[in-house]
DNA sequence: TGCGCAATCGACAACGATTGTCGATGAACA
DNA sequence: TGTTCATCGACAATCGTTGTCGATTGCGCA
């Protein structure tokens, strides 16, 4: 996504107000490599802006979307993660803790094979590797929702 | 999965008791490509037989996942949707009504790049080609949930 | 600088998908 | 055949997200 400076201009040419708020927003999203879920967004910006409700985060984040300055994405960890990174790359997620990482990697020749497409008009793939992250190999508890077992896929 | 009278003999084996419900259910996800959600399973077994709460239908489903007999799949389209096939394959997702097809293709060398990893220990790829199915291309109206727009990826 | 309107707040309810609880019932085993 | 425990079915609760309300703040333009 773009700098909380052209954000504050591009908001205000979609005939959108720039409020504080929204700017603690914008600072915490920009360069952001956590994938952060909307509640993490909301801890982080209580951190330094104690009357700040969830609405308006909801808020925000989604007219970031609307704008495609950011990306809404659900890799089945329980909640929509939000990633300021609109370049075309893949992720790494962690079935225990639902980490996610970025994996900027093309991978050539990675489409539907011809014939194959049962009709659909095939946009992008998106490829989710799921594995173990290092804290949750180490057997340690790093993060929230454990115990998501027996989803062999998602 | 196993066919249903294979399904009888497991579960019984595993301590679990077979009921005509859960007979049903073992017919409707028999050999069944349409990925349904629990609703979607629950609305075909209400058809042949009435008096089956939805929690009977959750609850089977997830036996049935526990066993291994199915793949449970969260592509986004809100709900989770249940595949009885468990052979490796990729799929197909409609953004917008949320159909779901198989694609069997073997995409060769998918993986994380070495050095990469960042610490995951990371299991098998997962594909998503996301487009539109042959119904909405026609600009139908097939299936449920319309309008998920600006999710440029999930 | 002042005004109007949009955005925010807090609080609460609603939503859809999924799961927990509980009394009653029925299947599986001895 | 009888006992017991898993299951049934109904209901409430959960979680993430969104709608709504009325009152207030403050952004952005004139």
């Amino acid at each position: 996504m773009r700098s909380p400076e052209e954000l504050t201009v591009l908001f205000r040419q979609s005939g959108r107000k720039v409020t504080p708020q929204r700017q603690c927003i914008f600072r915490i999203l920009h360069g952001n490599p956590t994938h952060p879920t909307a509640d993490a967004v909301y801890a982080e910006a209580r951190a330094e802006m104690p009357v700040i409700s969830l609405r308006t985060v909801y808020q925000t984040l989604n007219d970031l979307a609307d704008m495609g300055e950011i990306n809404s994405l659900d890799l089945g960890t329980g909640a929509i993660r939000f990633d300021p990174d609109r370049g075309p790359h893949h992720h790494l997620v962690c079935v225990e803790c639902g980490a996610v990482r970025d994996l900027f990697t093309d991978f050539a020749g990675l489409a539907v094979p011809a014939g194959q497409e049962q009709g659909f008009a095939v946009g992008e793939a998106e490829v989710v590797f799921r594995g173990r992250c290092d804290s949750c190999q180490r057997g340690g508890r790093p993060g929230r929702d454990r115990d998501k077992t027996n989803k062999t896929s998602r």
